[in-house]
RNA sequence: GGGUGUAUAGCUCAGUUGGUUAGAGCGCUACCUCGACACGGUAGAGGUCUCCUGUUCGAAUCAGGAUAUACCCACCA
């Protein structure tokens, strides 16, 4: 015994030792591996995967898991290839998901959002999400996840927030962001629009109303939206309908109860003749399919349904307020009463819902933000976008089905690339904009020329003029502070003041008001010294209600400099404001005061021309904005806004955008520098980022099938516009994990698995390879708790195949002292026996095999196989190349070198176990960059020695008879063996055999029961026969009948298949048309059953 | 309504260009403290490869159809 190692693999025990260890190591880091140096810049040999950064909502699950296993996979087999491999983690704001749930949480408070505001609710949302990245990451190190911690990024970075302006900026000045009013879809819970694909649909019944909108009206529509019939401005029908042709074009005047509407006749093709009465009324303003039929016919669209969710004013007084059901109600009785209804039908109804909130939607007109993927645009020198739009390019750079362009992105199982092609050529205009408090605001600024609201409303944004500021960042702004003077004769509690600075605060102006000047006052001197302290600046209007005052105090404030100083002002006519001047030219004002004082002389006029030219020339002169109002005591509410205009300011969309806009961004905008303020342009960014340079594009896109829309799309539409490159090269698509019944893991079902759960039960080891076997490409896969355990199973045989060995090998590889015997140094050892022969051909495929389904996504079929790792290592190497071991005496160097082999090759799939074997070993180097396996083509697999297949078909023939006669296995018994051949072999291979029984090498003394064991060769011919003849000293222990009928049963079954291999030899077409070399195997199966019958027939007489 | 999967042992699945007497793991049965492992060992039972029709000398594998089942997409009011 040459160490101490537990008996049970403890999992619990070492895993977080071991990630620590990687992860001091630095080896997550490409830059810190060895070879990086060699590999700087080598574009070829890298491996790059960006996480798909998962959702900053709580807690990890077993989608992440899976997702974690597969990449780390990946990651590890390609840095163990000595590549240049950056794994790069993250997690995502999903600004939905996230506000729902928080939004919940303080819910169990009572409280609303609104209770917070929107400040204090952002940061409520920041700190849970801070507390969900940290359970995230350390959950993704429980999976042994080797992602390079120090380039994490997190959606709402800084350096990631600025990519997101800028590539909105960009598109929005290529044309390819636009707003637009049009109808979206609406969740009046999320009070937020959502992307067409958001929106699921889920099947009910419903009550299908047959009905009139009053009884001259010649058509009976149906629908099973009663209450949006308010809302009608059309009935549509089929343009071959002939039973109302008469009325197409035709215009009806309808009350409903609220008001006449316009009803128009129309013909659509979209319009079924089957499906109730063969005419729709059209309702623009609730239906998608409506809306774009007003489009084309140029109805009017009246929106019934508020934001809320609620029937609005258009609906009518009586339904004003109503909830969409109550109206429904309401409106049916409505119908009723009136006698309006024909029938009523129960239908099968898709409804839509929100994918987050499962709310039902709304569609609304709406003014929002959208991207345009049908627009055509040309960027210089852009390799992609000439002539093409968003849409074409994203379908020209995935390879199709069968396609094989190297440049193209693969996506991998290939019918997803089908898929992918079939959406994106039917994908509409991308609404972008979300009601959504968190997330990134859309980098737009209003400058609301003339509101009298306080409030930007988005009903309000639809309307106002407005000028807009596309970019990164909020446009400089003129004033930051307002100082507001009153004359005398009017204090600050006057009405235009209050409301002016209330105005001036919302717009995120500092407003100042001192209290009244007045220069006969004994204290004015102080008071001037008082405003000097007010910080007035160049970012400082000063308004007044009097010239003289505003310009003088001004001046005041700031000592000689006018700066940009902006004097609102009534016409001067305030006789006393000479005398001002007079004192103030006791201050020592030089030339100011001069220049005022020539000022004021025309200022007594009230002229407009002359006062349209004092404030030109105060302007030229002085530098001086003048908005001049004409009537001190009555001002206009134009002339408030005259005001107000001269010191706007501009506001940001209080929309956000869209998740998927930022994670579009993902593979490239973790990419870039970090310190990103050093670089004033996008641009000088992009091509002074190393990282972008050495690992974009990245090498795989992981991730579930189910986010191919969602994410892999909008990847691919916004870098390749952005970058002028694709974002992967190849695309992984895993599937689902699944019930054992099939069944979705969902909380309401209560079937879900908790990764950590089964950690902590099972070790990470056994979960990864629980989710790798048995996972295919695009298939789900079904997980339950045995599997698991099975899997824990193969970790612990593993672990004790490894502590047989570290025990029993001679000292050496753990220490210096004592050399191993032989001493094993690395490279091939020579084989003695046929057993390590045999042992190291099949490593030497295990190797190919591995490293062959690796390269090609196969991660399932690596490991089970018969060529697998499961089978090499439990089947082969621990149940017959150790047990033979133990019989033929080790070899160390054997033993050592496949180990050390197996665990490399293992490493990917179950880095923890691995990795603390090779500990046990004494390795100073970590596994996880040890080199991988070399291993020749997978084509030219290694042919595996027949003989050792012999020896061990006679073993498994011995311990048959053993088992089926009640001969307990480690009684020795007499076997005897005919083997002619066998000179090649020497005693030890026989030795085999000897396990625990007797060989006996002549006839003499057998019974009349005879086995026979036989193997062909690789070339296909029999040049060894083996036959375990008898059991020569327990012939009393066998029951003879009972193998009799055995042997009985192997005759006809082997009858059997000889007809049917000599039915096929005497098939000319067979001899003819099949290969020669399928004809010629087909008669030695038959040469060696006829062979087989003839020894079975000796048997049985 | 379109599209895409899946259907092989009781369960979960392999079966990669058509040629295996169709395989593995779990479960089941019997036996076994044999120098690492009972989270183990040995042996065994268990399948008309959903059905039908083709193509072929030959089909679990290819084609067509049917059935079952799952998912995705779509504007059925």
């Amino acid at each position: 015994m040459k160490k101490e190692i537990p008996k049970a693999y403890n999992p619990q025990e070492v895993e977080d030792g071991i990630y620590q260890k990687w992860e001091e190591s630095g080896m997550f880091d490409p830059d810190n591996l060895p070879w990086s140096e060699d590999l700087k810049n080598d574009k070829e040999n890298r491996f790059v995967i960006s996480m798909p950064p998962p959702n900053a909502t709580g807690v990890l699950h077993l989608g992440h898991a899976s997702m974690l296993a597969y990449q780390d996979l990946l990651v590890r087999y390609n840095r163990m290839q000595g590549k240049n491999v950056l794994w790069l983690p993250g997690t995502d704001h999903a600004s939905i998901a996230t506000q729902t749930k928080v939004e919940k949480i303080i819910a169990e408070k009572g409280q609303t959002k609104y209770d917070l505001g929107r400040e204090k609710f952002l940061e409520r949302v920041g700190e849970f999400v801070e507390n969900s990245q940290n359970t995230i990451k350390n959950q993704t190190r429980k999976m042994g996840s080797s992602c390079d911690w120090s380039r994490e990024r997190y959606t709402l970075d800084d350096g990631l927030s600025r990519v997101v302006r800028k590539v909105f900026a960009k598109m929005y000045n290529d044309d390819l962001i636009y707003r637009g009013d049009r109808i979206v879809n609406w969740c009046p819970r999320c009070e937020s629009t959502l992307a067409d694909d958001e929106v699921e649909h889920k099947d009910q019944k419903a009550n299908l109303y047959y009905f009139k909108y009053q009884k001259d009206f010649p058509i009976t529509i149906a629908t099973t939206r009663p209450e949006t019939k308010l809302g009608d401005t059309a009935v549509a029908l089929n343009p071959k309908d002939k039973r109302y042709q008469k009325y197409i074009g035709q215009v009806f005047g309808i009350d409903l109860g609220n008001g006449v509407h316009k009803i128009k006749i129309i013909a659509d093709r979209e319009v079924e003749m089957e499906f109730g009465t063969g005419a729709l009324g059209v309702t623009p303003a609730h239906s998608m399919t409506d809306w774009e039929m007003a489009e084309k016919n140029d109805l009017e669209k009246i929106k019934i349904i508020g934001e809320d969710g609620k029937m609005n004013a258009n609906a009518g007084k009586k339904y004003e307020g109503l909830t969409v059901l109550e109206a429904r109600e309401k409106f049916v009785k409505y119908l009723e009463k009136n006698d309006l209804i024909e029938k009523v039908e129960e239908v099968d109804q898709a409804l839509s819902v929100c994918y987050r909130c499962g709310a039902l939607i709304e569609p609304l007109p709406s003014k929002q933000w959208f991207v345009a993927v049908d627009k055509k645009i040309t960027i210089e020198g852009n390799q992609f976008f000439q002539n093409k739009s968003l849409k074409e390019v994203a379908l020209e750079v995935v390879n199709k089905v069968d396609e094989k362009n190297e440049k193209k992105i693969e996506i991998i199982p290939e019918r997803f690339a089908k898929t992918y092609h079939n959406w994106m050529e039917n994908l509409h205009d991308w609404c972008i904009s979300r009601q959504i408090w968190f997330g990134h605001r859309v980098p737009v600024w209003y400058k609301t020329v003339a509101s009298s609201k306080y409030q930007v409303s988005s009903d309000e944004k639809s309307t106002a003029k407005q000028e807009i500021h596309v970019g990164t960042e909020k446009p400089k702004e003129k004033y930051e502070k307002a100082v507001l003077l009153h004359a005398w004769g009017s204090g600050p509690e006057e009405a235009f003041f209050p409301w002016l600075k209330k105005e001036l605060e919302f717009r995120g102006i500092e407003v100042v008001v001192p209290s009244l000047p007045n220069p006969k006052n004994p204290g004015f001197t102080e008071w001037l010294e008082e405003f000097e302290k007010i910080k007035t600046n160049e970012k400082t209007i000063v308004v007044g209600r009097s010239l003289g005052a505003t310009l003088a105090l001004g001046a005041a404030s700031r000592g000689k400099k006018f700066g940009n100083l902006v004097a609102v002002c009534t016409p001067l006519e305030n006789p006393e404001i000479p005398d001002f001047f007079e004192q103030m030219g006791n201050l020592d004002f030089g030339k100011i005061k001069n220049n005022i004082k020539q000022y004021s002389v025309l200022h007594s006029s009230n002229d407009p021309y002359i006062k349209l030219e004092i404030s030109e020339k105060l302007e030229k002169e002085l530098g001086i904005e003048m908005v001049v109002v004409e009537n001190a005591d009555h001002f206009s509410s134009e002339e408030y806004k005259e005001i107000l205009k001269a010191c706007d300011v501009w506001i940001q969309d209080l929309d956000t955008l869209d998740t998927w806009f930022s994670s579009g961004l993902w593979t490239f905008s973790t990419l870039l520098e970090q310190d990103h303020e050093k670089y004033k342009t996008f641009e000088e960014w992009v091509a002074n980022s190393p990282d972008l340079k050495k690992f974009h594009p990245t090498s795989v896109m992981e991730t579930g099938y189910d986010i191919l829309f969602f994410w892999i799309a909008r990847m691919i539409l916004m870098t390749t516009y952005a970058m002028d490159e694709i974002p992967f090269e190849n695309v992984y698509l895993h599937g689902m994990i699944r019930d054992k019944q099939g069944r979705k893991m969902s909380k309401s079902l209560g079937n879900g698995i908790d990764p950590i759960e089964m950690i902590e039960k099972y070790g990470t080891d056994a979960l990864r390879l629980s989710m790798i076997i048995g996972s295919s490409p695009g298939n789900d896969l079904k997980l339950y708790e045995e599997k698991i355990e099975g899997y824990r199973n193969f970790v612990n045989k593993l672990w004790n195949v490894s502590r047989y060995i570290l025990m029993s090998v001679d000292d050496g590889f753990s220490s210096n002292s004592n050399p191993p015997n032989p001493p094993y140094q690395g490279g091939v050892p020579e084989s003695k026996t046929l057993a390590d022969k045999w042992i190291l051909e099949h490593l030497e495929n295990l190797k190919r095999h591995t490293t062959h389904s690796l390269k090609t996504y196969n991660f399932s079929f690596a490991f089970e196989s018969e060529l697998g790792i499961r089978d090499f290592m439990w089947d082969k190497f621990a149940d017959w190349y150790l047990e033979v071991s133990k019989v033929q005496g080790k070899n160390d160097a054997i033993l050592i070198y496949v180990l050390e082999n197996l665990l490399k090759l293992c490493h990917p799939f179950i880095p923890f176990v691995t990795e603390q074997i090779w500990q046990e070993m004494g390795k100073e180097k970590l596994l996880m960059i040890e080199e991988w396996p070399k291993s020749k083509n997978y084509t030219e697999l290694t042919k595996i020695n027949v003989d050792f297949e012999l020896l061990k078909g006679i073993v498994i023939e011995v311990r048959r008879v053993k088992n089926e006669n009640g001969i307990p296995l480690r009684e020795k018994v007499d076997v005897v063996i005919n083997s002619e051949t066998r000179k090649d072999l020497t005693q030890v291979d026989f030795d085999i055999i000897k396990e625990n029984q007797n060989i006996i090498e002549s006839l003499a003394g057998v019974k009349s029961l005879e086995f026979e064991t036989g193997a062909e060769k690789s070339d296909g011919s029999i040049q060894f026969e083996a036959r375990v003849i008898g059991f020569v000293n327990v012939g009393d222990l066998i029951d003879v009948e009972k193998e009799a009928e055995r042997v009985e049963k192997e005759i006809q079954e082997t009858e059997k298949y000889i007809r049917q291999i000599k039915g096929k030899l005497d098939n000319k077409q067979f001899v003819r048309n099949a290969p020669a070399s399928i004809v010629k195997k087909e008669k030695e199966k038959l040469a060696e059953s006829e062979n087989k019958l003839k020894e079975l027939k000796r048997k049985s007489v």
